[in-house]
DNA sequence: AAAGCCTAGTTGTCTATACAACTGGAGAAC
DNA sequence: GTTCTCCAGTTGTATAGACAACTAGGCTTT
């Protein structure tokens, strides 16, 4: 195993430079799946670092998920690849783009509104709040994959009209214009049957099967900064979740059972 | 803002009391959402202990998602609830503990059987090999949810058809049996028409909306551990899920526009 | 009044060290 | 041969201190 040649005066953190460098060795396959990671003890004597900046390194990766420590072995390489579609809070323009496909939606409608009492309710606005709401059809290669009708709260973004280039990212733009970063989202999914509205929006047969989703997007701070209510098509799109346990993990790193 | 008594001769690490007490604390709404948290030089001193290890505590906090830090400016509470919800690694006895209702399920066949190639390609396994083969019908209150058939390998487990009792927890038995603990998993989700054999498992009519899964589970090491084909009546059934974005948190503690 | 400077408080990174807890193997004792 | 003990290696926890980077507010200067 090689180490990288730390540079010192970079504004990047030392842990962070050993840690890229780790999973770029993972990622290329040097360092395989099971295999044993160089120790904190040996990092910190080969690069001159203080044990505990080592020990920094090594959690982040365990933190990533792509390898794991066991008390009194080592750290190993897990064999659970990073690099699968897990879905993450990601707008759909980042979605497509990351997917190789080009975004592109039709907007049905964009405008200021009144919020409907389950959109006040998620968004913790009072009744009769004024909120931006966008429609749109989601598309890929020209062909209609899903149908979006999003609320945000008219205080939070009060130009947005203005400034929201329907082509453009909207989270991109929250976080440019508003500085507001969306962080995490809570989504029901249900399944259900295409309407006659919606599958003559989606150019297919009403009563196929298409997904539900009713996410709410908040900031860092908690703040609840987007409501979306949307329609997929059953035949041309699909989860992909990650599921992991981070409970079990927090009883692990209490010493029990390692 | 009161701080715990610690213990110093517990074998619960003084971050992990820290930690579980600002949790609480939380939890109760004594700490409210947006308020700030004691700074990590303030429980340092006021509990005698490094300041390492406070910020040992907080940074666990931030890990759970309850809280984030600011450079400069100190670390607050989140408002995203924690208890949503938010779906994990668990098996089905468990979610339906966790939720209130009495789990059951009616066994359909429980055998040893070879792996057809998607299986045997999801659990990593060469040709031929054999599986356990477990089917049944997920019920709650006596009435069917969905349709599960796992397949196991058989090396990993060779006498589950004796040790394992379908009313326990499968996850439960893997843990106590084989030390197998199931960390992440990783799972398609499609939305679909129920079959005529799928309605009639479900007593639900033919063509109703449904969820079909398509689940890996893995151990720690990585290694596939259950690969799961899963039916699930659209009517009584939703996922919930929380989205992150652990992508954005790392480059924001690489030290940018924090 | 506005701009700039300074400072106290906060989190982020890093060093150096110590001991505890656990693993796995080598070697001793039986 | 089997069991036991011991030891080197590893991660987990904790301490004490240092400097950097950033925030927010007060103060001085202009």
């Amino acid at each position: 195993m090689d180490l990288p040649a730390l540079d010192r005066r970079s504004v990047v953190p030392l842990y962070y430079q050993i840690q890229q460098h780790l999973l770029d060795q993972i990622r290329a396959g040097v360092l395989k799946p099971g295999e044993l990671i160089p120790s904190e003890q040996e990092i910190s004597d080969r690069l001159r670092i203080s044990r505990m900046t080592a020990r920094q390194a090594l959690k982040s990766l365990c933190d990533l998920g792509v390898t794991y420590s066991q008390r009194g072995k080592g750290t190993f390489v897990s064999a659970i690849k990073l690099e699968k579609n897990s879905r993450q809070v990601l707008s759909f323009s980042e979605e497509m783009q990351a997917s190789g496909s080009r975004p592109r939606s039709k907007v049905l409608s964009f405008e200021v509104a009144v919020a409907a009492p389950d959109v006040a309710n998620a968004l913790r606005l009072p009744p009769g709040e004024k909120v931006i709401s966008l429609r749109r059809v989601r598309m890929t290669a020209s062909s209609p994959m899903g149908l979006e009708w999003s609320r945000l709260p008219l205080r939070l973004c009060p130009d947005l009209l203005q400034s929201f280039d329907p082509n453009m990212s909207l989270y991109q733009t929250l976080l440019e214009h508003y500085g507001v970063q969306i962080v995490a989202a809570d989504e029901v999914v249900e399944a259900g049957l295409a309407s006659a509205d919606e599958a003559k929006l989606l150019r297919f047969a009403a009563g196929s099967p298409v997904f539900f989703f009713t996410r709410t997007a908040y900031a860092q701070s908690g703040q609840p900064v987007e409501y979306v209510k949307s329609t997929y098509r059953g035949d041309r799109f699909k989860l992909v979740n990650r599921l992991t346990q981070p409970d079990l993990k927090r009883q692990k790193s209490n010493g029990r059972r390692n």
